[in-house]
DNA sequence: CTGAAAGCGCTTACAG
DNA sequence: CTGAAAGCGCTTACAG
């Protein structure tokens, strides 16, 4: 394999017998360039296959046209799905998407990724990794005052920061007042690690909704799982065991569905006959499982999508407020424009509604 | 939120006042600096949050640092494990990775994508994308003289390119030997899109080794789906339909497989007892299916990891190249070493046992 | 040990 | 309509 050098603006404009200028001209399509110039120029490149450097663009105009994505656990369902939402929008929008993952995302050692992402001179930061006991700690005192701006997904909506969530407490309520609804009254829980935020939100959305409906939580009736099928599994037979009256389990997270899903059948019990089950998420497996699986599903592309487009406003803005500052203008409109800080943007999830939650009723019409 | 402007190495000189050049010194930890010169230029450092212009650095010193990595299907199990490989090992060698996602895979129409690329300087390319149809066809004109070297992930290893694939024709043998050994002889198959490289090279595996095995095929025990849960489903019932002989189906991925199982138990068979079933990818959930499925594991972090290795020797290889070419000295040596095309590297798969795929005689055992 | 000069590949005023 | 000059932020020789 043979490598070519870079062809050069300087090479194109010898071989077409004009100045560099000339030819930056016709590459950026502007209007001031003769017919048989622009034509001559155009020839040149396509017989070299000239392609601008950006990275020189970049340097003199200030603008690398890049987004930074910080992600984690790519591996798993959800973060991926928000990733390629990321990836869309930019895309669109004419951003190259430099990808950063941040490995142990509980921790809130985060200097190395922004450094990087700063010194690539990324135009805007998209931070997707989820929000994990205080791993945010470092927002207060550097997210304040970076050069550039940053969204954050799936993250308390605390701290007057631009967030795009799921709304997770919604999702949480959804599928409790569902089974309330189907007529199930002891409903259990296995979540996801409440040091999580995500994984808090769907777990208050329960609780709350059962205390809402005169119901009294027992210690029993909660576990507290990692995410995975087989932490699901566990908190099944504990469940199972510690407390026995159960007539629903709400596992927070399609994978610890299937955990459970397999344990009650190891026990010999069947859904939703003895038990009925409803996950979070929505994989595209849930609806093969057996019984298929009532879920909440979530519109994670939006999220990924409507961080971008959030971010995009936000780097106008700024340019904005460079151009006030640059021509030294009366800044306070503009400055007060810029630091309007939107609302926390919630992304409401919907329930998905299969055979492991049917009302007790209805399974005996189905037979 | 207030932005920054990026202090630059001119500012850092002022204040410690020395030059640029004695900065760019500190910053490179050259041994050449006066020790009190080099403290008071890294208080100044320190102070100002200087941080180099990594884009300014790209243009002067010819190294992006940057690879690109061209992935589709991110929402999919496979691809994001690969991702995740190639993300891995491009941080540890000091590498940016750019992303970029070629949205409609099945068509050929990469010359916008590697454009992007090689406009942003990238020192290397991963196609991860899969071979689809004739996908590849650009590869003939553009891959042999293109500027950087690119990697092909899950390829077909024909053109003395440099691939780096999951053996999936031996993943097909495993799975069938499998169920030959455990004593099926009636075995179908549901396959991916059979005009995709992945699917037919575990369809042809599967065939292999039936007909090595004297067994002959019929047509109606093959299905070919889209890799699809639904498609799965789809077709069981056909399969089931068709060839109710069959004591044994190998789906050529897990999700059709789950699918499969689905259709089997609304048919009101049991796996294994009446009818076999081997999965391919071992995703998570899949040992709690019920029952856990017996699968074929790929290595796919290890697929994207090694990719990246290789790539970066190429790109050694390329920088030996340009010194020989520039210090013009006698180039054959280098040339010969550098176009050096390595086999194409194969990852074996694994096979992972459980109880869909059971010997009849050891169910009787277990009961 | 230190700095003035040149230059990476491009674009932005400015002058003709 | 066209081009000479300056400069984006840095590094690489070269000279002291």
């Amino acid at each position: 394999m043979e490598f070519r050098r870079q062809v050069t603006i300087a090479q194109v404009a010898r071989e077409a017998g004009v100045s560099t200028v000339t030819v930056s001209r016709v590459i950026n399509h502007r209007p001031d360039v003769a017919p048989d110039t622009r034509r001559r120029v155009e020839q040149v490149i396509g017989r070299l296959g000239y392609q601008p450097n950006a990275i020189a663009r970049s340097l003199i105009s200030q603008h690398s046209h890049t987004l930074g994505v910080v992600a984690s656990r790519l591996d798993y369902y959800g973060p991926s799905r928000i990733l390629v939402g990321v990836e869309q929008k930019s895309s669109e929008l004419g951003y190259a998407l430099l990808l950063c993952m941040q490995h142990q995302p509980e921790s809130g050692d985060v200097e190395p990724i922004l450094n990087h992402l700063l010194s690539q001179q990324v135009e805007g930061v998209i931070w997707a990794v989820p929000e994990i006991g205080d791993n945010r700690a470092w927002i207060s005192e550097r997210a304040a005052h970076l050069q550039v701006p940053i969204i954050f997904l799936n993250m308390d909506p605390h701290s007057n920061l631009p967030v795009v969530a799921g709304d997770n407490y919604l999702g949480g309520q959804m599928a409790t007042r569902h089974l309330l609804e189907q007529g199930y009254r002891k409903i259990g829980a296995i979540t996801g690690p409440i040091n999580e935020w995500e994984a808090c939100q769907r777990y208050l959305g329960w609780r709350d909704t059962l205390i809402e409906a005169g119901i009294t939580i027992r210690d029993c009736q909660v576990f507290e799982g990692d995410w995975s099928a087989a932490s699901g599994e566990r908190g099944a037979r504990l469940l199972l065991a510690d407390c026995p009256e159960l007539d629903a389990i709400f596992a927070m997270n399609d994978q610890m569905a299937m955990g459970l899903l397999s344990a009650v059948n190891e026990a010999g019990l069947s859904v939703p006959r003895h038990l009925a089950i409803v996950g979070y998420d929505d994989m595209p497996e849930s609806a093969f499982l057996l019984p298929p699986l009532t879920t909440i599903r979530q519109h994670l592309r939006d999220v990924g999508r409507t961080a971008v487009s959030l971010l995009q406003s936000r780097i106008s803005e700024g340019a904005v407020l460079d151009y006030a500052r640059q021509a030294q203008l009366e800044t306070n409109d503009a400055l007060a424009s810029a630091s309007f800080s939107p609302d926390p943007i919630l992304i409401a999830p919907e329930l998905v509604i299969r055979q492991s939650s049917i009302r007790r009723s209805e399974q005996d019409k189905l037979r």
